[in-house]
DNA sequence: GGCAATATGAAATAATAATTCCAATCCATA
DNA sequence: TATGGATTGGAATTATTATTTCATATTGCC
């Protein structure tokens, strides 16, 4: 009896797409049609979904009985319990991954418990994020001459990108960065009439800070993008931003710090661009 | 007649959250199961979410009425709206991003932009991702004496990620910076006992694929990430991943080359530990 | 503490929706 | 082209589900 009843979606599409090639024409359309609206199927009742598959209830009825469930109901159940994981909240996921990644459940676990994270942290960037300190911050670096950009360790691929970002949209930029240990001389030279965009997440690298302390003193304003109202560069900075980072495995996610600091760079670029436009007219 | 009926799930929300105070105790009762349960809502019947709420089917009517709507179902629409909206792909939403901030829609419109496509991309390498080339990749780099890391301008960014971690994790590593032009002569000490980790994304950075040409002539094995079969990368290397990042504003993502380049950094950490646990036994 | 207004529970009813059934049609094969 | 089997359409039937109703309980107020 039992024949194998796909119970989940994506067992049902590839089960799907293999029998394809054999089915009768009305339900091959009705098949066609679940695969490209699963979400009218989730929500739809027979009839109009029938209706908008341009075949007959029934026929919706047999095209899920084929599959092995028996009636259009339990077919539904599979449509709708794709929709409910999707939407799962993602700390949830992020929980089960981290517990199967404990258990050493191979390294797709660990993909997906990267993934996860980036997700969450994404999701929580942009439901906290102030609308009116990302004008602010923009207004702040579009004004300065040279934006330095400070981070180092772990956020340093972030002040590696958005360094990048910046030379691409012609916007004068100075990485700080350690090799030559010249970073006191390259604070030096900022002036009030520049910016600095500084990232820091506990536990805070000392450097960072130090400059970060440095460089306000001489009265150039800091943008900050860091993890709590407690961190040390909240202090120095005219305006900072919280990015709390899901974490997988030991290692902090970047994906909504990048996110934010591709909205800062890009949006600085816009900035300027709209300025220069108004003085030429 | 018009009450100013709810249609969209944030205004409910705030709504019941408004008049939350002032509800009989359980329409309360419901309105918080509601808030706490929004899925429940969307896909039960009146009778099992009363069960489930713990009242009676018809409070759960009295609760959609005293809302403004005509009965559950048209509540119940509301809740059905907003499970589909955000599971409207992503492509859908970042096209209209898109669109959006080219009208020049604000800084807030860049920022969703960003997340979005980073959003997209993640969804779209947890799909196409395959396990085996990640098994594969992995057992190649855990053998490596050292693990050289390449890529310039944009892939960057995921390098010295990969660097910082491949340096928590205590594994012998080296970036290949250009800061001294003295890559040929690094990339001279690779020997096939090692192996590389080597990114890049059209436009293919020359000197990305010169180094990888030479490095890969010296029989040392390169696991690339790229985004296509016809880029230069995949031809010289023993595996390869495809990754297909989302762009916004001109510029891409890199949320799922970050993802896919911890899960081989840890990858490969956790393999390390496993085979030194396993040789002191 | 008594009264009216409001809220709640439970079952009856109405509505809606899934499923079944049967006749008509299509299609492959001899 | 005739014939059997599979497929389809459409209406009838059955099932499920929302809604209404009314009796009972609770609450606030004088």
């Amino acid at each position: 009896m039992d024949e194998r009843v796909p119970r989940d979606f994506e067992t049902l599409r590839s089960t799907i797409l293999d029998r394809r090639e054999s089915l009768p024409k009305r339900i091959a359309q009705i098949a066609a049609y679940a695969l490209d609206n699963p979400d009218d199927i989730a929500f739809g009742t027979a009839a109009s979904i029938a209706a908008s598959a341009g075949v007959q209830p029934s026929t919706l009825i047999r095209f899920a009985q084929q599959l092995g469930f028996d009636g259009f109901t339990s077919l539904q159940q599979v449509f709708r319990e794709r929709l409910r994981e999707r939407n799962s909240s993602y700390d949830e996921r992020l929980q089960a991954l981290r517990a199967k990644a404990e258990g050493g459940a191979g390294h797709r676990a660990i993909f997906d418990g990267f993934v996860a994270a980036a997700s969450t942290s994404l999701n929580d960037i942009s439901r906290t994020l102030d609308d009116a300190h990302l004008e602010e911050a923009i207004s702040l670096l579009a004004k300065a001459q040279t934006i330095y950009v400070l981070a180092k360790r772990r956020s340093y691929p972030v002040a590696t990108y958005i360094a990048y970002a910046l030379g691409k949209l012609k916007i004068r930029n100075q990485l700080i960065e350690s090799a030559a240990g010249l970073n006191a001389e390259m604070v030096a030279f900022a002036t009030p009439a520049d910016a600095v965009i500084a990232i820091s997440f506990s536990p805070y690298a000392p450097a960072t800070i130090e400059e970060a302390r440095t460089i306000s003193e001489q009265g150039v304003p800091i943008v900050a993008i860091t993890d709590s109202s407690f961190s040390p560069l909240a202090q120095f900075a005219r305006v900072w931003f919280e990015v709390a980072e899901a974490d997988f495995a030991g290692f902090r996610s970047l994906s909504a710090t990048m996110a934010l600091a591709m909205a800062l760079t890009v949006g600085v670029g816009e900035k300027r661009r709209d300025a220069s436009r108004k003085r030429k007219a």
